[in-house]
DNA sequence: ATTAAATGTAAGCGGATACTTACATTTAAT
DNA sequence: ATTAAATGTAAGTATCCGCTTACATTTAAT
C-alpha cells in the first residue's frame, strides 16, 4: 500500500555531493545545513538516509575510496606490453592526482582521527591503498633482473603515497604548478621504482 | 604608576601549551575554553594576549616552525666530516619525525586552508621548510662526482617532505611502527638522495 | 476510494562556543 | 598613601549547529 522507498536512489544521488562538500570544507566546517542546501533538500531528509553527520562522512570516505580504486583498477587492466601497471599508475597520478578529493577528505579525516570510527575507516582506506600499490610495485620489480637489492615494495609503496600526498599539498598551497607536480611524481617516482 | 605588563612572558609561557593543544585536537575541536583550562587561566586572559582564536593558531604555527627550524639548524651545524647535513637530517627525521607536532598542526591548518590568513601562514611555513631542505640536498649533491644527471634539489626536497608526511600518517594510523618509519625514511630517503 | 508509508516543509530545541562585560584585586610607580 | 593600569574571577550573550518534531502532501498498493 505504501509507496516504495527510494532511499537507495537518493543515497546514490546525494553521496557524491556530500563527499565533495566534505572534501572542500573539511569535517567540522561542513554543516548539515550546508549539505542539505547543496543537495537541494532539507536537513531532516539527510537524516532519513544516514543516522548522523558522522555516518555521512564515513559513507563519503568509502565512496571516495571506491571511486579511486575503480580508476586504478582500470589502469592496471590496460596492459600494453610496454609499461608495467606501476608505471602507468605513476603516470596517471602525475596528471590527475587528487582529482576525486581523495587527499582532501583524508586530511579532513586526519583532523578527526581520534574518533574511533573515523580512525578505523581511514585506517582501512590507507591499508587497502597501500596493499594495492605494494602489489603493483612488486610486479614491477619482479620483471627486472636485479634481485635481492631492491627496497621492499611495502616501503616503496608508502613513499609513493607520500609523493601523492605532498604533490596535493603543493597544489593546495599554490606552491607547485601542474607541470611541477607531474614532474615530481614522474621523476622521483621513477627513482623509487627503479633506483636510478 | 601601573604595574609593568608581563604579556610577553605570558605568551612565552602559554604558546607551547596552545600549540600542543592545536596539534592534538585540530583547529575546530580546540575550544578557547579548552585552551584556557590547559593554561590554567580564564578565557578572557587568552584574549588579552591574542585578539582571536585564529591569532592563537597562527602564533602556534609560527612557534612550531621556529622550533623545528632551530632543531634542524643545530643538526646542520654538527659537521663530522663523514656525513652531509642532508644525511644527518634524514637520520634525525627517521628517529624523531613529527615530535613537535609539526605535521599535526599542518593537517589542522590544511583543513582550514580556505581561510586566507591561515593559508598564507601555512604557505610561508612550507616554503621556508622546502627552501631549507632544498639547500641541503643541493649541498649533498655537489659533493658527488656525478653531475648533470641528478633530479633537481627542489623536486627531491618535495619528495622528502612527502616521506616525512606519510611516515607521520602511518604513525597516526598505527600502520607503521617506529622501526618501519625509520627504515622508510632511511632507505627511500637514501634512494632519493643518491639514486641507488 | 482507502490506506499507510514515503516524501516534503517549516520550525525549533538543547547544547556548545567564540568572544565580551562587569567588577574586584594586585602591583609598581609617584 | 595614592593612582592607574595590570591581573584575575565569574557570569553572560549571541550565534551556530546537530538533530528532532509536528504536520501536510504524495503515491502505489488494495
Amino acid at each position: 500500500m505504501p509507496r516504495p522507498s527510494q532511499s537507495e536512489e537518493k543515497i546514490r544521488e546525494f553521496l557524491p555531493i556530500v563527499a565533495r562538500t566534505f572534501s572542500e570544507l573539511g569535517y567540522r566546517r561542513t554543516t548539515t545545513a550546508e549539505l542539505a542546501q547543496r543537495c537541494r533538500i532539507r536537513e531532516n531528509i539527510l537524516y532519513r538516509l544516514w543516522p548522523s553527520k558522522k555516518a555521512m562522512f564515513l559513507a563519503a570516505i568509502d565512496y571516495v575510496y571506491d571511486l579511486s580504486a575503480e580508476t586504478w583498477q582500470r589502469i592496471i587492466d590496460q596492459e600494453d606490453g610496454a609499461s608495467t601497471a606501476a608505471e602507468r599508475i605513476l603516470d596517471y597520478e602525475g596528471r590527475h592526482h587528487g582529482e576525486f578529493g581523495f587527499y582532501r577528505i583524508v586530511f579532513a579525516g586526519l583532523s578527526e582521527s581520534d574518533d574511533p570510527e573515523i580512525r578505523t575507516a581511514l585506517k582501512k582506506m590507507y591499508s587497502r591503498f597501500h596493499g594495492l600499490i605494494s602489489q603493483q610495485i612488486g610486479n614491477h620489480q619482479s620483471g627486472r633482473d636485479r634481485i635481492g637489492e631492491e627496497t621492499s615494495p611495502e616501503l616503496l609503496a608508502w613513499a609513493v603515497m607520500g609523493l601523492g600526498t605532498v604533490a596535493n599539498i603543493g597544489r593546495e598551497m599554490n606552491l607547485l604548478s601542474a607541470g611541477q607536480r607531474r614532474q615530481l611524481i614522474a621523476e622521483t617516482g621513477r627513482l623509487l621504482l627503479d633506483g636510478d
